[in-house]
RNA sequence: GCCGGCGUGGCGGAACUGGCAGACGCACAGGACUUAAAAUCCUGCGGGACUUAUACUCCCGUACCGGUUCGAUUCCGGUCGCCGGCACCA
């Protein structure tokens, strides 16, 4: 017997030699591959084993392109700005400067117990001032094409974290970070002008190899949709009111009209006796925080006295105010057709307003209504001119012939929200702006930066609206790069997403001080290939990303405009019964003490085994056991023949073809699960094999390359043991034959009426009629009654059907 | 409310394009080895009926009801349940 296995021996033994001897080289002819993971922000708790699955997942698809002859660009790096870093600090009482270093410091090391072919040299850190230069650089960049602008208006406010956050970051009217309820706050913001590349963010998802789920969440969020905007007459007055609506065809059902409340013509529309009770509407609305007006779907509204004309029929509808209505979509005002809308009817029904069909379902009005009639499908009634149309041709028709009667136009409108990128707080990139009295905003000259972050007595946040910098005389004050009088420097700081929205190409080029990234470099190892990640960042840091890499393809910068070819979710390791790992639960499981008594290679087989890796598993730590048996078997099996002179029999062959196809297949479909349960079966059979006669080196040699992407240390062990001198990833993946795996005999189910009755081996090449009379003659005295119909499907059944 | 996904043994899960449901593993039970235990190895393991018991055989079974088909976990229609996304976007 051979010496048992012992994963601290053999671990141990091939770090050291990887160290020296590194597999994953750029000999500047292999072609590339981009297989990245979704950096981590350095939180105090360290990783769980929910994170190393993720990174296994990336470092078993890294080592199996090595295999397939790429130089695997594999980074890994820190995304260390921002709230969760800052107020993890603030929790423990120190500087986030040094808690963010101190816990990346145990985050790597955490992340080297995996063995990934990570390339440090690579490594970035958005804190790094020769990283956020060019963080700053981007949105200098930004500012002098348009970009980036100043703004004042009320946005999303958490009083907890106490800074102002961007549309993407409110989830169900909380906070993405700490769940508190979200307020507005009036306050002036940075913004950057996404909106303007709402339609290429749009129309380019197109173009990507990505979760169809997540595609639609982008488009969703993105949320395009074709309308028209129709001008209403204020009875009585020369004012016009705007309205953006998508159901054109609706416009002679249209019996009221509702603005929002913070909309610029509301308070000017009260008629004197209606005064009171619009502006006291306008406060109510304006204190209610989105929580409430998301929850709280009971119509409120107040009619403010004036009436429009509806440009179709010329007749008098009243405007009522209503937060229903957003002040911050369309154009803040819509005309209601209570007949063909939810929300609509409910109003008026409320208010008791007119409710005017416009479109026959199923060819008759509908008597008596009790909800909206919504879809685009009937016929035109009460309509005019438009009467005996058809309502889904006519909504397409409408937004031209309202252009040419002169009252409207064709227009689209979108969901998606410029982005509030200032924060009110400490932990962040500057943003590196200066306020002139004379000239304006100027911003700090290219080659000024990076303008570093000061150091600060307090960096905890004001609440005032005002980040902690602003308290920092001798920063604050400076003078204009333009005119040199004395100025101010802006003193928000930029959104944890700054960094992480082009990161990815900074690791290609990570020590360029002239570039962001060389045009060389960019060009010849990006865009990534793949990016592993969870879906938790389906609309923000995707989104973001693919914007500022349009950017980036506009000004020049890079020559690609979307960053990430293919993407792959993860799914989450929740520990029992499905609850999220966490630390105030106590369900959190390190795998620190996994390796340390299982070893590296089988924790890695085990998070593979658990289950599908798109979908969310629960971990049971008493699986692993059966994943370290096998590398044991595996381990012996290998060891006990390998010194065996056996000539390979066509069974053997015939197997290790089988293998390499099942192993290939499984994992080019990314069904990582089942490729382990495919090395467990194959290791039974070979187990089988050895027993019985012996088995040949080739196929055991073959089945270490297959697995040298799970289990590394493990595979460079026995492929040594085997006799090589050079590293198991010298290789390059087997290849299978489709003559060698093809078998002499097939074992065929013999069925009556679809149900299997008996089991026959039969040749492979049998015609029909032979394979039938087989068939029925192993059936036996089961086959009574009158043959209708005989299937013969080759290699798999025989069917008899009977009556 | 709208959109998307899922539902298979005690458990995690497998089944390629409609072709032997439950691979592989966990847990459990029995056996071998051992003074004993652990480890290891072997065997069994969806439910039910028949049978003294085994074997054999038969029936039922992939959330539920129905359909298409020689044949359905897989396709179609409906119902229920769970999960995720969006949520007054006109």
């Amino acid at each position: 017997m051979a010496t048992p296995y012992n994963h601290r021996e053999v671990e141990q033994k091939w770090r050291k030699n990887w160290e020296k001897n590194p597999v994953n080289v750029n000999d500047g002819k292999k072609p590339k591959y981009y297989c990245l993971d979704m950096f981590p922000y350095p939180s105090g708790s360290g990783l769980h084993v929910g994170h190393w699955r993720g990174y296994v997942i990336s470092d078993v698809w890294s080592r199996y392109k090595m295999l397939n002859g790429h130089y695997v660009i594999h980074p890994m790096g820190w995304d260390a700005f921002g709230l969760p870093a800052e107020n993890y600090a603030i929790k423990m009482g120190t500087h986030p400067r040094k808690s963010t270093a101190d816990n990346i410091s145990n985050i790597k090391r955490q992340i080297n117990e995996i063995a990934s072919v990570y390339d440090w040299d690579m490594e970035v850190n958005t804190t790094d001032p020769e990283f956020y230069k060019w963080t700053q650089w981007i949105f200098v960049k930004m500012f002098k094409e348009g970009l980036a602008y100043e703004k004042e208006f009320p946005i999303n406010w958490c009083p907890s974290c106490k800074t102002g956050l961007a549309n993407e970051e409110v989830v169900n009217g909380c906070c993405e970070r700490c769940g508190t309820d979200v307020t507005k706050k009036n306050l002036r913001q940075w913004m950057l002008k996404i909106t303007k590349y709402a339609d290429r963010l749009l129309d380019d998802l197109d173009k990507l190899d990505w979760p169809e789920k997540v595609k639609k969440m982008q488009a969703d969020w993105i949320g395009k949709s074709y309308g028209a905007e129709v001008n209403f007459k204020v009875d009585g007055t020369d004012k016009e009111i705007t309205v953006y609506t998508t159901r054109p065809d609706t416009l002679h059902g249209a019996t009221f009209m509702v603005l929002a409340p913070e909309h610029a013509m509301a308070k000017e529309l009260a008629t004197p006796e209606n005064e009171a009770k619009v502006e006291e509407y306008i406060y109510q609305s304006s204190m209610r925080s989105s929580v409430d007006r998301m929850q709280d779907k009971e119509k409120t509204g107040v009619f403010t006295g004036s009436y429009a004309i509806n440009p179709i029929n010329g007749k008098q509808i009243p405007i009522w105010l209503s937060d229903y209505v957003l002040a911050d979509y369309g154009t803040g005002a819509i005309m209601c057709v209570p007949a063909h809308d939810d929300r609509d009817f409910a109003f008026a029904k409320k208010f008791d307003i007119p409710i005017v069909q416009v479109i026959a379902k199923d060819g008759k009005a509908i008597e008596n209504m009790e909800e909206a009639y919504t879809d685009a499908v009937g016929t035109m009634v009460n309509s005019g001119d438009w009467n005996g149309m058809e309502s889904a041709v006519l909504k397409q028709e409408a937004p031209m012939m309202i252009e040419k009667m002169g009252v409207g136009k064709k227009t689209v409108n979108y969901k998606l929200r410029d982005w509030v990128f200032s924060r009110q707080r400490y932990w962040g990139e500057p943003i590196p702006i200066i306020h002139c009295p004379d000239c304006g905003n100027v911003p700090v000259p290219e080659e000024q930066l990076p303008l570093l972050l000061p150091e600060v007595e307090s960096y905890q946040p004001t609440g005032t609206g005002e980040s902690p910098l602003a308290d920092i005389e001798e920063w604050v004050n400076t003078t204009c790069p333009c005119c040199g009088k004395p100025s101010k420097r802006e003193t928000n700081t930029m959104p944890q997403w700054a960094g992480s929205s082009w990161y990815f190409l900074r690791y290609v080029d990570s020590k360029n001080n002239e570039e962001l990234v060389s045009k060389e470099k960019a060009n010849k190892y990006l865009p990534v290939d793949m990016y592993i990640g969870g879906v938790e960042h389906a609309v923000l840091h995707l989104l973001y990303s693919r914007f500022y890499t349009k950017f980036l393809y506009d000004i020049g910068v890079v020559d690609f405009d979307e960053p990430f070819h293919k993407l792959f979710n993860q799914g989450m390791i929740t520990g029992k019964n499905g609850i999220k790992m966490s630390k105030s639960k106590g369900n959190v499981v390190s795998p620190d003490d996994l390796v340390r008594d299982y070893g590296c290679d089988s924790l890695r087989m085990y998070e593979m085994f658990v289950g599908p890796p798109e979908l969310d598993a629960e971990w049971d730590d008493r699986g692993i056991d059966g994943v370290y048996r096998f590398i044991n078997r595996f381990w012996n099996l290998v060891m006990d023949n390998k010194d065996k002179e056996v000539t390979a029999t066509k069974e053997m062959i015939r197997m290790r073809h089988k293998m390499i196809y099942d192993i290939t297949q499984r994992l080019e479909s990314f069904s990582l699960n089942t490729v382990i349960s495919g090395f467990m079966e194959y290791n039974n059979k070979m187990i089988d094999l050895a027993k019985n006669g012996g088995i040949d080196k080739e196929t055991l040699e073959t089945a270490v390359i297959l697995m040298a992407p799970f289990a590394p240390h493990l595979c460079e062990e026995l492929w040594e043991a085997l006799g090589h001198n050079e590293s198991v990833y010298e290789n390059r993946w087997p290849e299978y034959n489709e003559e060698a795996m093809q078998e002499d005999e097939k074992e065929i189910a013999v069925q009556i009426n679809g149900k299997t009755k008996v089991v026959i081996t039969l040749a492979a090449d049998i015609d029909k009629d032979s394979a039938i009379a087989a068939g029925k003659e192993a059936l036996g005295d089961k086959l009574t009654g009158n043959v209708v119909k005989e299937i013969y499907v080759p290699g798999r059944i025989i069917n008899i059907v009977m009556k």
